[in-house]
DNA sequence: AGCGGCGTTCAAAGCGCTTTGAGCATATGG
DNA sequence: CCATATGCTCAAAGCGCTTTGAACGCCGCT
């Protein structure tokens, strides 16, 4: 069934069934019911298709997923994103085409997705400092809103948590508890937010006098085997680190497998601290929050992420929408006060 | 830049223009080399809004993904599929459309995607035991493949595991360590996948002549949490398993950490196998495998999924294409033959 | 009676492609 | 030299919507 099958079955024209259908005003409340009544029977969905190429708008959101590292492995982080954006798209009549591509091959994407207009607006995450996206897709005048965000973070729209914060804090709260020789594994550092960390980290350690040692600092994809070989390393050098402040649950089991493997018993030999970015699957609180974590949701943050992003390409010519998200540190059962000596 | 105006650049009509573009025989060699060097400096992208109306197909294949139990989680495994999915569709100039649903949206879903032409086909995972999207989407006529399958699996096209023989396998491989006492961790068994790793865990217990204990069987959505508290609660009964079957590498991780946890060490006083989809960020052999485990990529099916869809979007009316696949038994660190007594 | 304004409806143009059917050369065969 | 085939190109129709601009009937006003 399509509109003019269903304007000629009401002996409408088109004109004015479509106007029924959309809300528009100049249609009598009368004929509105009776074109409703009759799409409702009918079944009849205005094809996307033909809708698409009328109002010039795709009604699309993209998301463009590059694969990260050799073994080309999608950051778990994503699917989490994906299911708090998916809601407010879907609620607000928005489709979410997703491309995952190598890493190298985003560029094209973008260019295309904006040439063949298949998307109002796209969705940048997990940036690098100076993510060379950016500028690309202002030169391609695609509205974009970033999830996190770069070195300079003028000239555009994002939502950040606050990274370098909450590693001061929690390295301050490390430190408050004894903690001296403090390790931390890092997100690839190539990525704002991974380098940010860094900097909180690097700072609360500064400021009690002492210097970060590289021994203790390692960075790399976010994996549970990255973490586990980590914290391995680290723990078999002649002076082991007493704490560790990891930057994702996930790495943070492989750190607590090679803990535990070497019989150390977490908060009370080693303490770990993580970011926690409430990954529905691996939730921290079964039975009591598990680690201590910086906290903030991942799927809160696409949820907001979405509704930004789709205000922005409504409302083209507005301000550039920052909104920065400060964390909670949630104590749990994986840090306890330095060991004595 | 659209194709009349590139035409008019090259004083052809559009026909001309969009055959040489698009590879058909009629257009000598010479003009094509023209029309093609022309789009290639105007950096011409056909518009893939007006394309899709005028071809009538979408290049475009859904997934509906259900958020899963109250806390509307989504299964991380859907990331690596769609990895290996999204990979193939990129080769093959399909987009892919992802639309995240609450649980009992689905059937919403689909209707639309069917009724408005937005996609080519669907791909549909995860399928419970007695599907209803199986008689939807042949109602619908909407080209669809799913991954897994039901208990009745005639009709309509799938790509399996051979769930029921990995976890006969499986268990028997436990047995054959003198392990007597035997869990099953599981997915919610109304999945299918579920329903069969189950029957192939019994099968093999039966086969040895005895009786699985319910008190060592349960069943939930896969997260780290679950698997910890199902472990944690079976640790405290008055008898205890020596081994667990674990349906996930997520679970598993929360198994280890309630063995952990009461000073008992994996591999020696508990043994542990479990499925492993081979999560790119879970990686089971960074420094060797850490998890007994049967095995088969998620991503892999992935890719393989989508060759089959796309080839039955090209070619309908051809038989339907049923996949099985085996798993493959790797012995890790985490099992060790029954401890005596 | 004539006029403007309002509420409602319509025919037709247009979105940017693909595809059909026709046309015009040029080559081939009788 | 005509008839037919072949290679290449074109104008125009069509995909199923939205949107523009016009038209129609009716009302109240002068």
């Amino acid at each position: 069934m399509n509109l003019k099958q269903l304007a000629e079955s009401l002996n409408l024209s088109q004109t004015t069934v479509s106007r029924a259908l959309n809300g528009y005003p100049e249609v009598r409340e009368e004929t509105r019911a009776r074109v409703l009544a009759a799409a409702q029977a009918a079944n009849y969905q205005p094809n996307s298709r033909a809708r698409r190429l009328a109002t010039g708008r795709a009604m699309t959101i993209g998301h463009v997923i590059p694969l990260a590292g050799k073994t080309e492995m999608v950051n778990p982080i994503f699917a989490d994103f994906l299911a708090g954006a998916g809601e407010v798209y879907a609620n607000e009549g928005y489709d979410l085409l997703l491309s995952i591509v190598s890493d190298g091959e985003a560029e094209r994407a973008y260019r295309q997705m904006a040439a063949n207009g298949s998307v109002d607006g796209v969705m940048i995450q997990s940036p690098e400092t100076d993510d060379t996206r950016i500028a690309l897709l202002r030169e391609l005048g695609l509205p974009f809103l970033v999830h996190g965000r770069t070195q300079n973070p003028d000239g555009y729209s994002w939502l950040d948590v606050a990274n370098k914060s909450a590693f001061r804090k929690a390295t301050n709260f490390l430190l408050d508890l004894g903690h001296r020789r403090i390790a931390l594994i890092n997100g690839q550092e190539n990525l704002d937010f991974a380098a940010r960390r860094r900097a909180g980290y690097a700072e609360a350690i500064w400021s009690r006098g002492m210097a970060p040692n590289p021994d203790w600092m390692r960075a790399d994809v976010m994996t549970e085997g990255f973490g586990y070989v980590a914290a391995s390393k680290m723990l078999d050098l002649a002076e082991t680190p007493t704490a560790f402040l990891v930057s994702s649950v996930i790495p943070a089991i492989g750190v607590r497998r090679a803990v535990v493997e070497r019989g150390l018993v977490l908060g009370r030999d080693i303490s770990l601290v993580t970011h926690d970015d409430v990954l529905s699957y691996m939730n921290n609180d079964a039975d009591g929050p598990a680690f201590t974590a910086t906290r903030s949701s991942i799927r809160g943050a696409g949820q907001r992420c979405a509704e930004i992003l789709i205000d922005l390409i409504r409302k083209p010519n507005q301000p550039h929408v920052q909104e920065l998200w400060e964390t909670e540190l949630t104590v749990g059962r994986s840090t306890g006060p330095a060991p004595a000596g």
